[in-house]
RNA sequence: GCGUCGGUGGCAGAGCGGUCAAUUGCAACAGGCUGUAAACCUGUCGCCCAAUGGGCUACGGAGGUUCGAAUCCUCCCCGGCGCA
């Protein structure tokens, strides 16, 4: 028995794009659904409850940050993730109402950003033509000092990987069996097998190997959820409490990709994510052809994007059949003075907002106001602009339910686009 | 008034005879950020041009020494400190 069950309420005409009740052993959530990353277990710069307000109903957070800070044992005892931050149905953040629904990530994408992209210039939307910077067209792919002192702060073999704490250089170990453990420990509603999240520039050999080892970590990650589950259904009057999703890979290959995603679907996961490399741009077809990958997952699964959050990619995942995402960008580009409108982004800083003192949004400050924040450090602009930011995301993908119910998804869809994009 | 230290790009502050249009920090201007090493990072930051190069003007002012001066000398102007 699953510790989740998902229901299929809508689906749209033509593509893959539905609209389903997700339900947790802590809660609903209306999918397609963000969830805001807080990845220790804290959303950046926002309080829970205001989080809340702006419509989340779930949050994403990090198993390998959490188990460096404050230890998995930490948030064990204090009930659980969402107890722990106070992400509950209470108004008041130190409240007692009811726990809400929470994921962990496994330590996969650590595997990747500690990893092969340590002191390099590179994201995972990154391809090899974004390694020059535009501006002043001097490669910039590699920090030739960090990498020198450090070099990686993961290292991957086939049994798991070895970290360097980006803390405080102490040496730790993450298997598939680790990380699981961990995870329950955490608490999460749902949670994602042990992963390798590949750099977008590898070599097909190199995505094979990488894939066919993410497999094996996945079996290896389902069974040691299953036996430490079973143990602890005996105590628990047979209730499950997390569910465990499993993450396709096979970086920027259309076959991998495919393969991947079947092999997952096989295994007896809780549902997906879908993990690793897209290209970056809009309108480039690789996150396109990368959702092909969505027709060999069971059609009644649901499945999360990791990571997925530029709203282009967002909307067009949403056509394809993804029902959960999760990104930092919302509160990193906020926080760094970036936001989002329907004529696409802002950058807070230029010159222009100084006196423009026209409302931002719906956080009933000007841009002038806001600008001024960010400009002079006060933490009230990162705040501001990040919730502004979370709302923008909350809301496309809340309407795009509502199109999709409504029958309008590509229509809202392609309106969005043009004017995001425009 | 005497003595002394100092006046360098928006600010602070390096440089103290050629490798200097001049290190660095801040500010400014712009860009980047997709399962958060990120309240971060990158680029630009005297003027002009047929610009991965060249020209011009610049380190308080005016002279001078030198093949060559932000760097040395003289005088002047301005500021800090000390003594009267």
């Amino acid at each position: 028995m699953s510790a989740i069950s998902f229901a299929i309420e809508k689906r749209a005409p033509l593509r893959g794009a539905r609209v389903g009740i997700l339900t947790t052993p802590h809660g609903v959530i209306h999918t397609p659904a963000f969830a805001p990353v807080g990845t220790k277990a804290s959303v950046k710069g926002i309080l829970p409850s205001e989080v809340a307000k702006l419509g989340a109903e779930v949050v994403l957070a990090n198993t390998y940050h959490l188990y460096l800070q404050p230890g998995e044992q930490i948030v064990k005892e204090a009930g659980g993730l969402a107890k722990f931050m106070g992400w509950s149905d209470s108004s008041s953040p130190l409240g007692s109402g009811a726990a809400k629904p929470t994921i962990t990530d496994s330590g996969g994408f650590q595997v990747f950003s500690l990893g092969a992209a340590f002191g390099k210039k590179i994201s995972k939307f990154d391809g090899m033509r974004d390694f020059v910077n535009p501006s002043s067209d001097k490669p910039v792919i590699f920090d030739e000092e960090v990498a020198s002192q450090h070099g990686q702060l993961a290292i991957i073999d086939d049994e798991g990987v070895s970290f360097t704490s980006h803390i405080d250089g102490s040496l730790h170990r993450f298997t598939p069996e680790r990380s699981v453990e961990i995870q329950h420990a955490l608490g999460a509603d749902i949670f994602f097998a042990f992963d390798e999240c590949t750099a977008p520039t590898e070599t097909y050999e190199y995505q094979k190997d990488a894939m066919e080892r993410t497999h094996r970590w996945a079996e290896r990650s389902l069974k040691a959820h299953r036996q430490m589950e079973y143990a602890r259904l005996r105590e628990n009057s047979g209730v499950a409490k997390q569910a465990i999703f499993g993450i396709a890979q096979g970086g920027q290959f259309d076959d991998l990709r495919k393969l991947s995603a079947k092999t997952i679907a096989e295994m007896g996961f809780d549902g997906f994510g879908l993990g690793g490399s897209f290209s970056k741009k809009y309108g480039d077809d690789s996150l396109e052809s990368a959702l092909q990958m969505l027709k060999e997952l069971p059609d009644t699964m649901p499945v999360h994007g990791l990571g997925i959050g530029e709203p282009g990619d967002i909307l067009a995942s949403i056509a394809a059949g993804v029902d959960l995402f999760d990104c930092v960008a919302p509160t990193r580009l906020g926080r760094h003075g970036t936001i989002y409108t329907k004529n696409g982004l802002v950058h807070l800083k230029n010159e222009k907002y100084r006196n423009d003192f026209s409302p931002l949004g719906e956080s009933g400050f000007t841009h002038a106001y806001v600008s001024h924040l960010i400009r002079s450090g006060e933490m009230l602009g990162a705040t501001i602009a990040s919730m502004h930011n979370l709302k923008f995301i909350l809301d496309l993908v809340a309407h795009a339910r509502q199109a999709i119910l409504n029958d309008t998804f590509e229509e809202y869809r392609a309106d969005f686009v043009n004017k995001y994009y425009g």
